[in-house]
DNA sequence: GTCTATATTGAGATAGAC
DNA sequence: GTCTATCTCAATATAGAC
């Protein structure tokens, strides 16, 4: 390959910056003239790779829904409850912790939830298997709470700047450590 | 006192109905025209109100703010480091239920934010203190962390639309007792 | 691929009548 | 206390030159 190299830059920059934006000042807090000026270039550049503001906040989102979406699937083929609970557990904070504030902003952001609502599952489909698997089968109460708090809990404390200093192997362990105590799974051992 | 009554019900009725649309759209995405229209008034009508839109804002999160300094003051005033983490963790989720979605907007809402910082503390005061007295002087990472998980947990699980039905007494009880089980505090007996 | 220039809409905000 | 009418500005978005 001697081209290809360094020919959608931008676009991957523009995303770049968008989401660093989108976090600090929300997707509806966040101009596309913010977005330009961040760039170093002209509003009608932005158009010129992306057609809408809506198409800017669903490319920002994609590959982490994408991700997601297989986290989910592959948990709910495991055969046992537990393995379930792990498996998507596991998952779940590793995507959070490579995408760190993206995630939060899934919880929390009414911009990119409608984003995601034109999505494989939209925000519902997701929420909803997240805490199917999370809280089993016909859940009491106490179950769906707990499942609640650990997937908000996990995503926003991901996308703190209180934790931005962490590397990502650290910030893996004590998220996963949270999530197994507030669902009752048992601690695990670790070198 | 025979005066008093529903003289200024419309600005009561204009805050409930803001937090309503702040919790839906978020700040930056609800416009005055869209409050004034859910009231059935003016845009102008609002303005005799609120002289703008960032005093609405603070009006609508003052309440909470107000409250959630007032517990903080009083679990920082506790002698036993056991007593101020069952007091603020007390405390906290009662302002989480009593307010739901307002709180769950404190951890996740920029223009929410931004109103915050205008108050007695500012946001950061706010977040420090709490996690100070979470995980203790110079806490190590483990316990940092699970005292941001247990914060925004907590926060945005009042806030979330799955736990509407559940009654406050309820709702209380289970989310004190995610928070004990994050925090590694002793579980507590109940009648 | 990025620019200048512009059309259009909706935002926050004010003036003054009732 | 609420209205109509209006101002100003910034936002999304497009056209067309370079």
């Amino acid at each position: 390959m001697t081209t290809a190299a360094p020919a959608e830059d931008t676009r991957t920059r523009l995303l770049g910056t968008a989401l660093r934006l989108f976090a600090e000042h929300g997707v509806e807090g966040t101009s596309l003239q913010m977005i330009a000026d961040a760039l170093g270039v002209t509003k009608a550049a932005v158009y010129y790779h992306f057609k809408t503001k809506a198409e800017i906040t669903e490319a920002v989102a994609a590959p982490a829904i994408r991700e997601l979406d297989h986290i989910v699937s592959e948990a709910a083929k495991q055969r046992r409850r537990g393995t379930q609970v792990d498996y998507l557990l596991d998952g779940f904070v590793d995507l959070v912790v490579r995408h760190r504030v993206l995630v939060a902003l899934f919880s929390s952001d009414p911009g990119i939830n409608r984003a995601i609502e034109n999505s494989t599952r939209g925000m519902e489909g997701f929420k909803n298997a997240l805490i199917d698997i999370l809280a089993g089968p016909e859940p009491d109460t106490s179950s769906r709470v707990a499942a609640l708090v650990t997937l908000t809990g996990l995503a926003m404390t991901g996308g703190s700047p209180d934790i931005a200093q962490l590397d990502d192997e650290t910030l893996r362990h004590e998220l996963v450590d949270a999530g197994r105590r507030l669902l009752g799974r048992p601690r695990r051992h670790h070198d």
